[in-house]
DNA sequence: ATGTAC
């Protein structure tokens, strides 16, 4: 990196960014991620990037790493702009859940609600007619709402052990896509900060942020409402954003925000969440890993697991006694388990490279994904 | 990832 030989003179052509890696050598990290890293780290004005434990391959660039450029790529942001996690306390204790009528009534998030709809976005600044039908419903891929139990947590930290917890992982559906698909031709080549369409794209960006935080917000309202309890939020943490930092713009893609000092870290299936505190390291650049991440592509999953009929109810229940409610196939394959690399150990590496510190562990038990019907049952 | 491209 830096310079190269050009005949007989050595020319700095480029000065590629710096690459600070929050993982160790026991980290899964597939080459081509690394590779990607590589890659972005060489694009013009690009300063820093922090890469977490949870990288790994992405369309555009790697998912698990935040960027700090002198210029915006909207690509490394993606189509899911302000996808992120809430974390809820509920309202109720453990000995109060009762399964089968919690999966009963979940079963409405399914359904797009309709009332106040359009006022709740005009409360955030935001015409009610932007995607009103998507507001209030999770989604697809890796997107959930999850029913948590607190398996440990610091004993100063008061988190209430006979409680039940939510977590919201959903984004900002149709508005970032169609914020993604509607920036100028050669925009992925670097948009520079000072030009109109960059403070349009910046205006839109912020608005689907403010949208996916109000979506996981009313999908939290939602299920505490399925579940008859109220609910308040620990901490809300999006993790495909652009925001400025210093003179520069950070880009974070699969990295949480630690803006707020607590950042909550998806499980899989198979493996705990986690509360996280990240410590203040400038080289991690205000960020933390948001997940396990991904192991195997979704498109790879279904030569890697069997689906016989036995195999699809065992992937409906969870090694902690946990069920999930994921009525599409395809879907329960390309999440199994075994696409995901372990929280533990995505946790582990955070830990020993100083990035952040465990503050509580979760069990999923509840999941909720998807219905076959739209939740007319 | 996506009121999805064919």
């Amino acid at each position: 990196m830096g310079n190269s030989v050009l005949g007989d003179r050595t020319s700095a052509v480029n000065s590629d960014g710096v690459i600070t890696k929050f993982y160790t050598s026991a980290a899964w990290i597939e080459g081509r991620a690394e590779q990607q890293l590589e890659h972005v780290a060489g694009w013009p004005g690009v300063r820093k990037i922090a890469a977490f434990p949870d990288l790994h391959p992405g369309k555009y660039g790697p998912v698990g790493c935040a960027v700090l450029a002198d210029r915006i790529y909207p690509q490394l942001i993606g189509n899911d702009i302000g996808c992120g996690m809430s974390l809820f306390q509920l309202d109720m204790p453990l000995r109060k859940f009762k399964m089968e009528k919690a999966m009963r009534r979940m079963r409405v998030l399914s359904e797009p609600v309709t009332d106040d709809i359009g006022s709740r976005l005009e409360g955030i600044g935001i015409k009610p007619d932007m995607f009103p039908t998507s507001l209030s419903t999770i989604g697809g891929g890796n997107h959930f709402c999850e029913v948590q139990t607190l398996a440990d947590s610091d004993t100063d930290f008061c988190l209430d052990k006979s409680a039940i917890y939510l977590l919201v992982h959903s984004g900002s559906r149709g508005f970032g896509n169609a914020v993604l698909g509607s920036i100028p031709q050669g925009a992925f080549s670097g948009m520079h900060p000072n030009d109109i369409a960059t403070s349009n794209y910046v205006k839109s960006h912020d608005k689907a942020v403010l949208w996916a935080s109000l979506n996981r917000q009313i999908i939290a309202e939602r299920a505490a409402e399925a579940l008859r309890t109220d609910l308040h939020l620990i901490v809300d943490a999006p993790h495909n954003i652009l925001t400025q930092h210093g003179d520069g713009w950070l880009h974070r893609k699969g990295a949480a925000s630690a803006v707020s000092g607590l950042v909550p870290l998806a499980g899989s299936r198979a493996t705990p969440s986690y509360l996280l505190r990240p410590t203040d390291q400038p080289d991690a650049l205000m960020s933390t890993a948001h997940g396990s991440g991904r192991r195997y592509d979704r498109s790879s999953m279904h030569g890697r697991v069997r689906a016989k009929r036995s195999d699809i109810d065992a992937m409906q229940r969870t090694s902690f006694g946990g069920r999930i409610i994921c009525e599409d196939r395809d879907l329960l394959i390309e999440e199994a388990p075994i696409a995901y690399k372990s929280s533990q150990s995505v946790v582990a590496d955070l830990e020993a490279t100083r990035a952040a510190q465990s503050v509580a562990m979760f069990h999923p038990l509840l999941t909720f994904k998807k219905t076959r019907d739209g939740g007319r049952t």
